[in-house]
DNA sequence: AACGGCCCATTTGTATACAATTTGAAAAAC
DNA sequence: GTTTTTCAAATTGTATACAAATGGGCCGTT
């Protein structure tokens, strides 16, 4: 937690996208370059690298000429995010179960436990971010690097969702999940490992609220039937 | 070709990109700030945001305070893009067979056909882009956004990777696999499509001589027996 | 009092100045 | 003659200065 002499990029990153994590940045919020550089003690040229890459991983929105907010993903697309892990994941647990060593297990079993760790002591943001670990690791054990960037990627947008749409106090997932996947994998099980994997992340997507139509955005569609009756046909 | 007043930033992007593909950047080749700023008549500011893009993409390597270079992707690292590629596209495949409307399916049509127009006219690089244009508008068809966003990537790097591995003069890819594999999608048959789509892929990775062990890089492998030799066990 | 236009404060976008690092080569030491 | 040291030119990294744009409040008009 402590602060370096001279903060770099990444850590800056992980900053900023821990505090979205904790819910102490929520969705909308404006990130005003001028108080980061105050925050942080750089200038903004790092700033605005950081947004940048930020907003590449859409965790921010970058709006031209109007600065920065935390991203919120619409329900349609925390949905199309899942579907696009679900394809991922299918094949890396696929690989993953070929490709697992002793000691790859070991790790993976050694990352389950911290996760645990962090739910026990109430830590929201950290098993969020183990979790997310979790499924990176799993796509470093297929050993496809393309293929574990692209779900790197996903899964920084996968926490995002969470952080905005877990019901406050509820458990985020079925606490064994990836107990039993780890279990799956080192017995090299393909298709229970597949099936797993893939009930996991539709678990994963029910227990998030994204039934509650969203308030903000989209007028027009809101008040759709007063522009119905506004044009007589 | 004209180039505009203030180069956007992603005119620019397209121009460096495009010269790879043309390979008159050939891999390895260093990126210059000051030079590209001369070239495109903006500051450093502008290219440096360029810089970054393109190696978040992965078509250039960023070296920390040794400056930029096209990326050399080493064939094993293509060979994990194009199973990269099989995983996703034959989800985004799967799900454009669903959603493709006529409409949709006359755009893949005129691509396809822009398509053969550059291999006919011999613009090598321009059907590149046009081939990978089309395999990023099935994304977008199949509409999952994020996924459409990942593949994005995975074209961009395939794009650099023939240009890096296709033998000057050879054809790149068999002209009418688009074809066929529109008629597959626009008829709604799902398993055709995904055989079409997966022979295509591997079949743009073999042509690719990716057999051929590189010369550069890794010097201690390329002297294993010489290392060997200066210690006597 | 409601509406519209104007102006100024704030914020973002771009260029440039300055600091730190690398690199190559010349000069000094062995 | 070879190796090491040192130094300068070039290049990247960071901070800051300046230009452009946005947004909100103030004031005048109707």
């Amino acid at each position: 937690m402590t602060r370096p002499k001279k903060p770099s990029e990444s850590w800056i990153y992980d900053q900023i996208f821990g505090a979205i994590l904790d819910q102490k940045l929520l969705p909308d919020t404006k990130l005003t370059e001028k108080d980061l550089c105050e925050v942080f003690g750089v200038s903004r040229t790092i700033i605005r690298k950081v947004l940048l890459r930020l907003s590449l991983d859409k965790v921010v929105e970058l709006r031209p000429n109007r600065g920065a907010v935390i991203a919120a993903p619409k329900t349609d697309e925390v949905r199309e995010i899942f579907e696009a892990r679900r394809l991922l994941e299918d094949g890396i647990v696929a690989e993953a179960c070929r490709k697992c060593r002793p000691d790859d297990a070991a790790l993976l079993r050694d990352m389950a436990r911290r996760e645990h760790d962090c739910i026990d002591a109430g830590d929201n943001s950290g098993a969020i971010r183990l979790s997310g670990d979790f499924h990176v690791q799993l796509a470093a054990i297929a050993g496809n690097r393309p293929l574990g960037e692209l779900l790197r990627q996903l899964v920084a947008q996968t926490s995002l969702a969470i952080a905005r749409y877990v019901p406050p106090g509820r458990g985020m997932c079925a606490d064994d999940d990836h107990d039993r996947l780890i279990t799956a994998i080192a017995d090299g099980d393909v298709e229970n490992s597949r099936a797993i994997m893939r009930t996991h992340l539709l678990e994963c997507e029910r227990r998030l609220n994204l039934e509650t139509p969203e308030s903000s955005g989209d007028l027009h569609a809101v008040f759709a039937d007063v522009l119905r009756a506004r044009r007589p046909a």
